[in-house]
DNA sequence: CGGCGTCGTAAATCATAGTC
DNA sequence: AGACTATGATTTACGACGCC
């Protein structure tokens, strides 16, 4: 039992990426709150629903997400423009 | 008129959000060691007596500050891990 | 007031997935 | 296959705030 226990908790570490259409929902999330790029509670649990991840999925994005932009807002430049157009097309109808 | 350089903070995309104290130290990951003794202590008991905690950071060459903040994020942990999987196996 | 509690986070690091 | 990069998760260390 205890190694099954075991194994269910490193199981954690045996990660899979978010599905494509779930990085998107987030990433425009980031992106439309780059001023503030900090998801409330309330915030976070929509999102976890939307991508079908849990909360503290949802706030680990963010959290790595937040520190790998600021570490290198250049890399991110061309992805972030990317979302920029897209909410401004979805604003705009 | 090239204007090529990126913006790493005059422009608008506002990362006003910057954090991190410069006194901050350095996160330093413990040994095995450490973490071992650090874990057997917690299964003992998950709050430390201030002469536990005097010993513990003794034994282990860490400071009782350091100590003290690993058993809140050992607590902080556990409570996590009963969030995300409320069953029992 | 002082010290330890939780909560949310930064930053570094870990471990594996994905790509070339 | 192997090296290198991307990415999700975990580990230290605090700041903010609460309670006694």
């Amino acid at each position: 039992v205890m190694i099954l226990r075991s194994r269910f908790l490193d199981a954690r570490r045996k990660r899979r990426n978010f599905s494509k259409q779930a990085t998107e929902i987030l990433n425009e999330y980031f992106y439309s709150h780059l001023s503030n790029p900090y998801p409330s509670e309330e915030a976070k649990e929509e999102l976890a629903k939307k991508c079908a991840i849990t909360v503290s999925q949802v706030s680990n994005w963010f959290g790595n997400k937040r520190i790998r932009y600021k570490k290198n807002i250049g890399k991110f430049q061309e992805e972030a423009n990317l979302y920029a157009a897209k909410t401004a097309v979805t604003a705009a109808q | 008129p090239a204007e090529t350089k990126v913006d790493l903070d005059p422009n608008n995309p506002a990362s006003n959000w910057l954090h991190a104290k410069s006194t901050r130290k350095k996160r330093c990951p413990y040994t095995k060691h450490q973490t071992l003794e650090l874990e057997k202590e917690f299964l003992f008991n998950m709050y430390l007596s201030r002469d536990r905690r005097y010993e513990v950071a003794r034994l282990l060459n860490l400071t009782e500050r350091q100590v003290k903040i690993w058993f809140q994020n050992r607590r902080m942990k556990m409570k996590k891990c009963n969030k995300d999987r409320p069953k029992d196996i």
